[in-house]
RNA sequence: CGGAGCGUAGCGCAGCCUGGUAGCGCAUCUGCUUUGGGAGCAGAGGGUCGCAGGUUCAAAUCCUGCCGCUCCGACCA
Protein backbone atom coordinates (compact mmCIF):
# COMPACT_ATOMS: atom_id res chain seq x y z
CA UNK A 1 0.00 0.00 0.00
CA UNK A 2 1.30 3.28 -0.64
CA UNK A 3 0.01 6.24 1.70
CA UNK A 4 -0.70 8.57 -1.17
CA UNK A 5 -3.41 6.44 -1.63
CA UNK A 6 -4.71 4.99 1.53
CA UNK A 7 -6.69 6.75 4.53
CA UNK A 8 -4.70 7.88 7.51
CA UNK A 9 -6.03 10.90 9.17
CA UNK A 10 -3.59 10.94 11.51
CA UNK A 11 -3.80 14.09 14.54
CA UNK A 12 -0.95 16.50 15.70
CA UNK A 13 -2.68 17.21 18.76
CA UNK A 14 -4.76 15.29 21.14
CA UNK A 15 -8.06 15.58 20.94
CA UNK A 16 -9.55 17.38 24.38
CA UNK A 17 -12.16 14.14 24.98
CA UNK A 18 -9.47 11.10 25.18
CA UNK A 19 -8.38 10.47 28.55
CA UNK A 20 -6.29 7.57 28.60
CA UNK A 21 -3.16 6.71 26.34
CA UNK A 22 -4.94 3.74 24.05
CA UNK A 23 -7.66 6.46 23.07
CA UNK A 24 -5.44 9.41 22.50
CA UNK A 25 -3.47 6.72 20.26
CA UNK A 26 -5.99 5.42 18.43
CA UNK A 27 -7.03 9.00 17.44
CA UNK A 28 -3.97 10.58 16.22
CA UNK A 29 -2.93 7.57 14.74
CA UNK A 30 -5.99 7.94 12.57
CA UNK A 31 -8.26 4.34 13.44
CA UNK A 32 -10.91 5.83 14.59
CA UNK A 33 -13.57 8.25 14.77
CA UNK A 34 -15.78 9.14 17.17
CA UNK A 35 -19.57 9.78 15.73
CA UNK A 36 -21.80 9.79 18.72
CA UNK A 37 -21.30 9.11 22.62
CA UNK A 38 -19.09 4.92 23.18
CA UNK A 39 -20.02 4.70 18.90
CA UNK A 40 -16.97 4.58 16.57
CA UNK A 41 -16.45 4.85 12.74
CA UNK A 42 -13.07 2.91 12.28
CA UNK A 43 -10.78 4.31 9.65
CA UNK A 44 -8.76 1.96 7.33
CA UNK A 45 -5.92 1.71 9.83
CA UNK A 46 -7.61 0.81 12.89
CA UNK A 47 -9.93 -1.59 10.46
CA UNK A 48 -7.30 -3.57 9.49
CA UNK A 49 -5.89 -4.15 13.39
CA UNK A 50 -9.49 -5.18 14.13
CA UNK A 51 -9.60 -7.68 11.62
CA UNK A 52 -6.36 -9.13 12.12
CA UNK A 53 -7.54 -9.28 16.16
CA UNK A 54 -10.83 -10.79 14.69
CA UNK A 55 -8.64 -13.33 12.99
CA UNK A 56 -6.86 -14.78 15.72
CA UNK A 57 -9.77 -15.10 17.73
CA UNK A 58 -10.99 -17.23 14.72
CA UNK A 59 -8.35 -19.67 14.61
CA UNK A 60 -7.76 -20.17 17.92
CA UNK A 61 -11.92 -20.79 18.50
CA UNK A 62 -11.74 -23.32 15.28
CA UNK A 63 -8.93 -24.70 17.06
CA UNK A 64 -10.70 -25.89 20.14
CA UNK A 65 -13.56 -26.89 17.65
CA UNK A 66 -15.93 -24.38 18.03
CA UNK A 67 -18.05 -23.71 14.80
CA UNK A 68 -18.73 -20.55 13.57
CA UNK A 69 -21.93 -18.76 12.74
CA UNK A 70 -23.33 -15.60 12.25
CA UNK A 71 -26.71 -14.68 14.44
CA UNK A 72 -28.26 -10.83 13.56
CA UNK A 73 -28.21 -8.18 15.47
CA UNK A 74 -31.65 -7.49 15.88
CA UNK A 75 -33.37 -9.90 18.31
CA UNK A 76 -37.30 -10.13 18.95
CA UNK A 77 -38.14 -9.08 22.59
CA UNK A 78 -40.56 -11.98 22.91
CA UNK A 79 -37.21 -14.64 22.95
CA UNK A 80 -35.93 -12.36 25.45
CA UNK A 81 -39.57 -12.92 27.67
CA UNK A 82 -38.88 -16.77 27.51
CA UNK A 83 -36.07 -16.36 29.50
CA UNK A 84 -37.28 -13.52 31.55
CA UNK A 85 -34.30 -10.99 31.18
CA UNK A 86 -36.35 -8.81 28.73
CA UNK A 87 -37.92 -7.22 31.94
CA UNK A 88 -34.67 -8.23 33.78
CA UNK A 89 -32.06 -6.61 31.78
CA UNK A 90 -32.96 -3.16 32.55
CA UNK A 91 -31.98 0.34 29.84
CA UNK A 92 -28.61 -1.07 29.00
CA UNK A 93 -30.81 -2.49 26.47
CA UNK A 94 -31.72 -0.70 23.16
CA UNK A 95 -35.19 -1.47 22.45
CA UNK A 96 -36.54 -0.57 19.10
CA UNK A 97 -40.59 -0.51 17.68
CA UNK A 98 -40.55 -1.51 13.94
CA UNK A 99 -43.22 -0.31 11.34
CA UNK A 100 -45.66 -3.16 12.75
CA UNK A 101 -45.50 -2.34 16.32
CA UNK A 102 -43.30 -5.30 17.02
CA UNK A 103 -41.10 -5.02 20.01
CA UNK A 104 -37.55 -5.71 18.89
CA UNK A 105 -33.77 -4.64 20.74
CA UNK A 106 -30.39 -4.40 19.44
CA UNK A 107 -28.50 -7.50 20.82
CA UNK A 108 -26.34 -6.76 23.80
CA UNK A 109 -25.92 -10.79 24.07
CA UNK A 110 -26.70 -14.06 21.96
CA UNK A 111 -27.84 -16.71 25.11
CA UNK A 112 -31.58 -16.67 24.19
CA UNK A 113 -30.85 -16.61 20.41
CA UNK A 114 -28.53 -19.76 20.70
CA UNK A 115 -30.65 -21.50 22.72
CA UNK A 116 -33.37 -21.15 20.12
CA UNK A 117 -31.09 -21.81 17.05
CA UNK A 118 -29.93 -25.09 18.75
CA UNK A 119 -33.42 -26.61 20.40
CA UNK A 120 -34.81 -26.26 16.93
CA UNK A 121 -32.29 -29.11 15.72
CA UNK A 122 -30.82 -30.60 18.37
CA UNK A 123 -32.40 -33.43 20.42
CA UNK A 124 -29.60 -36.27 21.14
CA UNK A 125 -26.59 -36.44 23.52
CA UNK A 126 -25.75 -38.12 20.13
CA UNK A 127 -25.44 -34.88 18.40
CA UNK A 128 -23.22 -33.46 21.29
CA UNK A 129 -21.07 -31.72 22.36
CA UNK A 130 -21.68 -28.53 20.15
CA UNK A 131 -19.85 -25.38 20.62
CA UNK A 132 -21.55 -22.58 18.36
CA UNK A 133 -20.11 -19.05 17.94
CA UNK A 134 -19.95 -15.72 16.09
CA UNK A 135 -18.44 -12.54 15.98
CA UNK A 136 -20.82 -10.34 15.76
CA UNK A 137 -21.22 -6.08 16.67
CA UNK A 138 -23.55 -5.89 20.10
CA UNK A 139 -24.89 -2.81 21.35
CA UNK A 140 -25.05 -2.03 25.40
CA UNK A 141 -26.60 1.84 26.09
CA UNK A 142 -23.63 2.03 29.12
CA UNK A 143 -24.84 4.91 31.48
CA UNK A 144 -21.47 6.31 31.08
CA UNK A 145 -19.33 5.22 27.69
CA UNK A 146 -16.00 5.80 28.30
CA UNK A 147 -12.46 5.13 27.11
CA UNK A 148 -12.97 5.03 23.60
CA UNK A 149 -13.45 1.59 22.35
CA UNK A 150 -12.81 0.07 25.55
CA UNK A 151 -16.39 0.69 27.17
CA UNK A 152 -18.35 1.80 24.05
CA UNK A 153 -22.12 1.22 23.47
CA UNK A 154 -21.52 -0.60 20.44
CA UNK A 155 -18.60 -2.86 20.19
CA UNK A 156 -17.44 -6.34 18.89
CA UNK A 157 -17.26 -9.18 20.57
CA UNK A 158 -16.90 -12.61 19.93
CA UNK A 159 -19.60 -14.97 21.91
CA UNK A 160 -19.32 -18.66 21.82
CA UNK A 161 -22.11 -21.07 23.23
CA UNK A 162 -21.42 -24.63 24.42
CA UNK A 163 -24.03 -27.28 24.71
CA UNK A 164 -23.14 -30.68 26.45
CA UNK A 165 -25.64 -33.46 27.95
CA UNK A 166 -23.97 -33.31 31.44
CA UNK A 167 -22.17 -31.24 33.61
CA UNK A 168 -18.46 -33.08 33.35
CA UNK A 169 -19.00 -32.64 30.09
CA UNK A 170 -20.18 -28.92 30.34
CA UNK A 171 -16.74 -28.91 32.45
CA UNK A 172 -14.83 -30.36 29.34
CA UNK A 173 -16.29 -27.40 27.67
CA UNK A 174 -15.56 -24.70 29.69
CA UNK A 175 -11.84 -25.75 30.11
CA UNK A 176 -11.60 -25.86 26.55
CA UNK A 177 -12.54 -22.22 25.87
CA UNK A 178 -10.19 -22.08 28.93
CA UNK A 179 -7.63 -23.04 27.27
CA UNK A 180 -8.01 -21.40 23.90
CA UNK A 181 -8.33 -18.05 25.38
CA UNK A 182 -4.81 -18.21 27.06
CA UNK A 183 -4.02 -18.57 23.40
CA UNK A 184 -6.12 -16.04 21.90
CA UNK A 185 -4.25 -13.75 23.72
CA UNK A 186 -0.79 -15.00 23.90
CA UNK A 187 -0.99 -14.68 19.88
CA UNK A 188 -1.35 -11.10 20.99
CA UNK A 189 1.06 -10.52 22.89
CA UNK A 190 -0.58 -10.18 26.28
CA UNK A 191 -0.75 -11.49 29.52
CA UNK A 192 -3.76 -11.81 30.02
CA UNK A 193 -4.53 -13.60 33.35
CA UNK A 194 -7.49 -16.04 34.51
CA UNK A 195 -9.43 -14.69 37.21
CA UNK A 196 -12.18 -15.70 39.53
CA UNK A 197 -14.98 -13.85 38.93
CA UNK A 198 -18.45 -12.95 39.72
CA UNK A 199 -20.80 -14.46 37.28
CA UNK A 200 -22.78 -10.48 36.59
CA UNK A 201 -26.29 -10.25 34.93
CA UNK A 202 -25.23 -13.62 32.30
CA UNK A 203 -25.81 -16.21 35.46
CA UNK A 204 -24.19 -19.34 36.03
CA UNK A 205 -22.19 -20.33 38.39
CA UNK A 206 -18.38 -21.10 37.20
CA UNK A 207 -16.59 -18.07 35.62
CA UNK A 208 -13.26 -16.53 34.91
CA UNK A 209 -12.16 -13.39 33.58
CA UNK A 210 -9.50 -12.62 31.43
CA UNK A 211 -7.85 -9.67 32.35
CA UNK A 212 -4.87 -7.66 31.13
CA UNK A 213 -2.96 -6.03 33.59
CA UNK A 214 -2.68 -1.89 33.28
CA UNK A 215 -2.64 0.83 35.41
CA UNK A 216 -5.58 2.65 33.16
CA UNK A 217 -7.47 -0.86 33.40
CA UNK A 218 -11.40 -0.53 35.46
CA UNK A 219 -11.29 -3.59 37.49
CA UNK A 220 -9.15 -3.98 40.93
CA UNK A 221 -7.55 -7.27 40.72
CA UNK A 222 -5.38 -9.13 43.78
CA UNK A 223 -2.91 -12.13 42.21
CA UNK A 224 0.18 -13.82 43.12
CA UNK A 225 2.71 -12.98 40.41
CA UNK A 226 3.83 -15.73 39.53
CA UNK A 227 0.82 -16.30 37.37
CA UNK A 228 2.92 -14.13 34.99
CA UNK A 229 5.34 -16.65 34.23
CA UNK A 230 3.26 -19.70 33.53
CA UNK A 231 3.40 -21.40 29.82
CA UNK A 232 1.04 -20.71 27.47
CA UNK A 233 -0.10 -23.93 26.05
CA UNK A 234 1.37 -24.71 22.55
CA UNK A 235 -0.76 -24.83 19.38
CA UNK A 236 -0.58 -28.57 19.29
CA UNK A 237 -2.56 -28.78 22.76
CA UNK A 238 -4.99 -31.45 22.54
CA UNK A 239 -8.46 -30.58 23.47
CA UNK A 240 -10.03 -33.53 23.12
CA UNK A 241 -7.73 -34.70 25.50
CA UNK A 242 -8.41 -33.73 30.09
CA UNK A 243 -7.68 -30.29 29.80
CA UNK A 244 -8.21 -30.02 33.70
CA UNK A 245 -3.83 -29.93 34.54
CA UNK A 246 -3.61 -26.99 32.41
CA UNK A 247 -6.41 -25.43 34.15
CA UNK A 248 -5.32 -26.57 37.32
CA UNK A 249 -2.09 -24.78 36.64
CA UNK A 250 -3.42 -21.69 36.28
CA UNK A 251 -5.83 -21.53 38.62
CA UNK A 252 -4.35 -22.84 41.65
CA UNK A 253 -1.90 -19.37 42.21
CA UNK A 254 -4.47 -16.70 43.88
CA UNK A 255 -5.80 -14.38 41.07
CA UNK A 256 -8.92 -12.63 41.70
CA UNK A 257 -10.91 -9.45 40.67
CA UNK A 258 -11.84 -6.87 43.81
CA UNK A 259 -15.69 -8.49 43.30
CA UNK A 260 -14.61 -12.21 44.37
CA UNK A 261 -11.55 -10.72 46.53
CA UNK A 262 -11.34 -12.78 50.19
CA UNK A 263 -8.25 -10.60 51.78
CA UNK A 264 -7.70 -13.53 54.18
CA UNK A 265 -7.81 -16.29 51.83
CA UNK A 266 -5.03 -14.07 49.79
CA UNK A 267 -2.85 -13.44 53.16
CA UNK A 268 -2.46 -17.22 53.36
CA UNK A 269 -2.32 -18.76 49.71
CA UNK A 270 0.26 -16.25 48.63
CA UNK A 271 3.51 -15.24 50.12
CA UNK A 272 4.73 -11.44 50.58
CA UNK A 273 6.90 -11.04 48.19
CA UNK A 274 4.50 -12.57 45.18
CA UNK A 275 1.55 -9.98 46.04
CA UNK A 276 0.43 -8.17 43.10
CA UNK A 277 -2.48 -5.57 43.64
CA UNK A 278 -3.12 -3.34 40.59
CA UNK A 279 -5.97 -2.83 37.99
CA UNK A 280 -6.82 -4.82 34.91
CA UNK A 281 -8.82 -4.45 31.20
CA UNK A 282 -11.46 -7.50 31.28
CA UNK A 283 -10.69 -8.85 27.68
CA UNK A 284 -12.78 -12.33 27.87
CA UNK A 285 -14.72 -13.95 30.34
CA UNK A 286 -16.19 -17.55 30.16
CA UNK A 287 -19.32 -18.97 32.27
CA UNK A 288 -21.03 -22.69 33.14
CA UNK A 289 -24.60 -21.73 33.89
CA UNK A 290 -25.82 -25.14 33.40
CA UNK A 291 -29.50 -25.32 32.35
CA UNK A 292 -30.13 -21.25 33.50
CA UNK A 293 -31.45 -20.84 29.43
CA UNK A 294 -32.07 -24.22 28.41
CA UNK A 295 -34.77 -24.95 31.28
CA UNK A 296 -36.47 -21.95 30.73
CA UNK A 297 -36.41 -22.36 27.20
CA UNK A 298 -37.05 -25.68 26.67
CA UNK A 299 -33.86 -26.77 25.39
CA UNK A 300 -34.06 -30.67 25.81
CA UNK A 301 -31.97 -32.96 24.97
CA UNK A 302 -32.47 -37.16 24.72
CA UNK A 303 -29.81 -38.80 27.09
CA UNK A 304 -28.82 -42.97 26.67
CA UNK A 305 -31.78 -43.60 28.81
CA UNK A 306 -33.92 -41.76 26.75
CA UNK A 307 -34.61 -39.13 29.46
CA UNK A 308 -34.75 -35.93 28.51
CA UNK A 309 -32.84 -32.97 30.20
CA UNK A 310 -32.08 -29.28 29.55
CA UNK A 311 -28.67 -28.96 27.66
CA UNK A 312 -25.67 -28.00 30.04
CA UNK A 313 -24.82 -24.73 28.73
CA UNK A 314 -21.69 -22.34 28.97
CA UNK A 315 -20.72 -18.92 27.36
CA UNK A 316 -17.45 -17.56 26.18
CA UNK A 317 -16.72 -13.87 25.25
CA UNK A 318 -13.90 -12.02 24.07
CA UNK A 319 -14.16 -7.90 23.39
CA UNK A 320 -12.15 -7.94 19.90
CA UNK A 321 -12.76 -4.30 19.98
CA UNK A 322 -11.84 -3.44 23.52
CA UNK A 323 -8.68 -6.05 22.67
CA UNK A 324 -7.30 -2.78 20.29
CA UNK A 325 -7.73 -0.79 23.06
CA UNK A 326 -5.52 -3.25 25.65
CA UNK A 327 -2.87 -3.78 23.29
CA UNK A 328 -2.17 -0.30 23.23
CA UNK A 329 -2.31 0.26 26.79
CA UNK A 330 -0.19 -2.70 26.98
CA UNK A 331 2.62 -1.72 24.50
CA UNK A 332 2.81 2.14 23.30
CA UNK A 333 5.96 4.39 24.41
CA UNK A 334 5.70 8.42 24.46
CA UNK A 335 6.15 8.44 20.18
CA UNK A 336 2.75 6.27 19.66
CA UNK A 337 1.80 2.60 19.13
CA UNK A 338 3.96 -0.16 19.38
CA UNK A 339 2.07 -3.26 17.65
CA UNK A 340 2.98 -6.83 17.96
CA UNK A 341 3.72 -8.26 14.71
CA UNK A 342 0.77 -10.48 15.11
CA UNK A 343 -1.99 -7.52 14.98
CA UNK A 344 0.14 -4.97 13.45
CA UNK A 345 -2.10 -2.97 10.65
CA UNK A 346 0.76 -3.21 8.51
CA UNK A 347 4.22 -5.32 8.96
CA UNK A 348 6.35 -2.90 7.81
CA UNK A 349 6.44 0.95 6.86
CA UNK A 350 8.56 2.21 4.17
CA UNK A 351 9.60 5.72 4.16
CA UNK A 352 11.15 7.23 1.15
CA UNK A 353 12.93 10.42 2.11
CA UNK A 354 13.04 12.10 -1.05
CA UNK A 355 10.33 10.94 -3.68
CA UNK A 356 11.12 12.38 -6.93
CA UNK A 357 14.50 11.09 -6.69
CA UNK A 358 14.76 8.22 -9.12
CA UNK A 359 17.05 5.59 -7.80
CA UNK A 360 15.66 6.31 -4.51
CA UNK A 361 11.66 5.77 -5.58
CA UNK A 362 13.54 2.62 -7.96
CA UNK A 363 14.51 1.36 -4.02
CA UNK A 364 11.57 1.75 -2.56
CA UNK A 365 9.40 0.03 -5.48
CA UNK A 366 11.50 -3.01 -4.94
CA UNK A 367 11.48 -2.90 -1.30
CA UNK A 368 7.39 -2.63 -1.40
CA UNK A 369 7.04 -5.14 -4.09
CA UNK A 370 8.98 -7.87 -2.38
CA UNK A 371 7.85 -7.29 0.66
CA UNK A 372 3.95 -7.60 -0.94
CA UNK A 373 4.67 -10.57 -2.22
CA UNK A 374 6.43 -12.07 0.80
CA UNK A 375 2.83 -11.31 2.48
CA UNK A 376 4.49 -8.68 4.71
CA UNK A 377 2.16 -5.42 4.10
CA UNK A 378 4.42 -2.86 3.82
CA UNK A 379 3.09 0.63 3.54
CA UNK A 380 5.24 3.08 1.52
CA UNK A 381 5.63 6.54 2.68
CA UNK A 382 5.97 8.10 -0.69
CA UNK A 383 4.39 11.62 0.45
CA UNK A 384 5.95 14.68 -0.36
CA UNK A 385 6.28 15.41 3.40
CA UNK A 386 9.21 16.36 5.54
CA UNK A 387 11.58 13.60 6.66
CA UNK A 388 11.17 14.46 10.48
CA UNK A 389 7.29 14.03 9.74
CA UNK A 390 7.33 10.71 8.16
CA UNK A 391 9.49 9.58 11.09
CA UNK A 392 6.76 10.54 13.97
CA UNK A 393 4.12 9.72 11.97
CA UNK A 394 5.32 6.08 11.49
CA UNK A 395 6.11 5.84 14.90
CA UNK A 396 3.30 7.10 15.73
CA UNK A 397 1.40 4.33 14.05
CA UNK A 398 3.20 1.38 15.11
CA UNK A 399 4.09 -0.80 12.36
CA UNK A 400 6.73 -3.20 14.12
CA UNK A 401 9.60 -2.35 11.20
CA UNK A 402 10.82 0.73 9.64
CA UNK A 403 12.75 0.72 5.60
CA UNK A 404 14.05 3.96 5.77
CA UNK A 405 15.13 4.75 2.43
CA UNK A 406 17.30 7.76 1.24
CA UNK A 407 19.67 9.05 -1.50
CA UNK A 408 22.89 9.13 0.65
CA UNK A 409 22.11 5.61 1.79
CA UNK A 410 20.77 4.62 -1.47
CA UNK A 411 24.23 5.60 -3.45
CA UNK A 412 26.03 3.71 -0.78
CA UNK A 413 23.77 0.66 -1.95
CA UNK A 414 22.19 0.45 1.73
CA UNK A 415 19.57 1.17 3.68
CA UNK A 416 18.50 1.78 7.16
CA UNK A 417 16.26 -0.96 8.79
CA UNK A 418 14.42 0.15 12.56
CA UNK A 419 12.50 -2.52 14.54
CA UNK A 420 9.78 -0.28 16.37
CA UNK A 421 9.51 -1.55 19.97
CA UNK A 422 13.26 -1.50 20.97
CA UNK A 423 14.36 1.21 18.63
CA UNK A 424 17.40 -0.96 16.99
CA UNK A 425 18.69 0.48 13.79
CA UNK A 426 21.05 -1.48 11.00
CA UNK A 427 22.38 0.02 8.20
CA UNK A 428 22.65 -2.92 5.52
CA UNK A 429 22.52 -3.40 2.07
CA UNK A 430 18.86 -3.73 1.17
CA UNK A 431 18.41 -7.51 0.09
CA UNK A 432 19.57 -8.01 3.49
CA UNK A 433 16.94 -6.21 5.35
CA UNK A 434 14.26 -7.66 3.42
CA UNK A 435 15.79 -10.93 4.80
CA UNK A 436 15.63 -9.71 8.11
CA UNK A 437 12.19 -8.97 7.71
CA UNK A 438 11.38 -11.87 5.92
CA UNK A 439 10.89 -11.45 2.25
C1' C B 1 -28.31 7.27 37.66
C1' G B 2 -26.08 11.26 41.38
C1' G B 3 -22.34 15.35 41.00
C1' A B 4 -19.27 18.80 37.96
C1' G B 5 -18.16 21.03 33.37
C1' C B 6 -17.86 22.06 28.15
C1' G B 7 -20.08 23.17 22.94
C1' U B 8 -16.51 29.41 18.72
C1' A B 9 -12.73 26.87 11.38
C1' G B 10 -10.38 19.85 10.50
C1' C B 11 -7.54 19.88 15.70
C1' G B 12 -6.10 22.78 20.19
C1' C B 13 -7.88 27.22 22.25
C1' A B 14 -8.88 32.87 23.31
C1' G B 15 -12.98 36.26 23.15
C1' C B 16 -18.25 36.01 27.13
C1' C B 17 -17.56 38.76 33.35
C1' U B 18 -18.40 44.63 31.33
C1' G B 19 -23.35 43.37 24.38
C1' G B 20 -20.93 47.13 19.25
C1' U B 21 -17.02 44.53 12.11
C1' A B 22 -15.27 36.73 15.06
C1' G B 23 -9.60 36.00 16.57
C1' C B 24 -4.76 33.02 17.65
C1' G B 25 -1.64 28.50 16.98
C1' C B 26 -1.48 23.99 14.21
C1' A B 27 -3.51 21.88 9.76
C1' U B 28 -5.11 23.11 4.37
C1' C B 29 -4.03 25.88 -0.53
C1' U B 30 -0.32 29.13 -3.64
C1' G B 31 4.73 30.97 -4.29
C1' C B 32 9.93 31.15 -2.97
C1' U B 33 13.64 29.09 0.10
C1' U B 34 14.62 24.65 2.91
C1' U B 35 15.12 19.15 2.87
C1' G B 36 17.59 12.33 7.60
C1' G B 37 13.46 13.41 13.51
C1' G B 38 6.75 17.27 13.18
C1' A B 39 11.06 23.93 8.60
C1' G B 40 11.19 29.61 7.32
C1' C B 41 9.11 33.81 4.86
C1' A B 42 5.04 35.93 2.04
C1' G B 43 0.08 35.40 0.70
C1' A B 44 -4.88 32.84 0.50
C1' G B 45 -9.22 29.98 1.64
C1' G B 46 -12.27 28.06 5.45
C1' G B 47 -16.96 29.69 10.87
C1' U B 48 -25.55 29.67 10.48
C1' C B 49 -20.14 31.03 17.43
C1' G B 50 -24.60 23.40 19.17
C1' C B 51 -30.22 24.39 18.25
C1' A B 52 -34.68 27.24 19.32
C1' G B 53 -36.95 31.15 21.64
C1' G B 54 -36.49 35.81 24.52
C1' U B 55 -34.32 40.79 26.09
C1' U B 56 -32.02 44.84 23.14
C1' C B 57 -31.12 49.87 18.26
C1' A B 58 -27.47 45.77 18.43
C1' A B 59 -26.27 38.98 21.12
C1' A B 60 -20.62 34.39 20.45
C1' U B 61 -21.42 37.61 24.85
C1' C B 62 -27.34 38.52 28.95
C1' C B 63 -32.05 35.18 30.04
C1' U B 64 -35.07 30.52 29.21
C1' G B 65 -35.65 25.79 27.11
C1' C B 66 -33.73 21.81 24.33
C1' C B 67 -29.76 18.85 22.10
C1' G B 68 -24.83 17.01 22.07
C1' C B 69 -20.25 15.84 24.42
C1' U B 70 -16.68 15.20 28.52
C1' C B 71 -15.01 14.32 33.50
C1' C B 72 -15.68 12.25 38.88
C1' G B 73 -18.65 8.51 41.39
C1' A B 74 -22.03 4.13 41.50
C1' C B 75 -22.85 -0.11 37.55
C1' C B 76 -20.81 -3.38 33.11
C1' A B 77 -17.47 -7.78 26.67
Amino acid sequence: MRLSRFFLPVLKETPSEAQIVSHRLMLRAGMIRQEAAGIYAWLPLGFRVLKKIEQIVREEMDRAGAIEMLMPTLQLADLWRESGRYDAYGPEMLRITDRHDRELLYGPTNEEMITEVFRASVRSYKDLPKNLYHIQWKFRDEQRPRFGVMRGREFLMKDAYSFDIDEAAARHSYNQMFVAYLRTFGRMGLKAIPMRAETGPIGGDLSHEFIVLAETGESGVFCDKRVLELPIPGEDVDYEADLSPIIDQWTSLYAATEDVHEQGRYESETSEGDRLQTRGIEVGQVFYFGDKYSKPMKAMIAGPDGVERPAQMGSYGVGVSRLLGAIIEASHDENGIIWPDSVAPFGVGIINLKPGDEAVDAACAKAHDALEKAGKEPLLDDTDNRAGGKFATMDLIGLPWQLVIGPKGVAEGVVELKRRATGERQTVPLEDALKVIGA
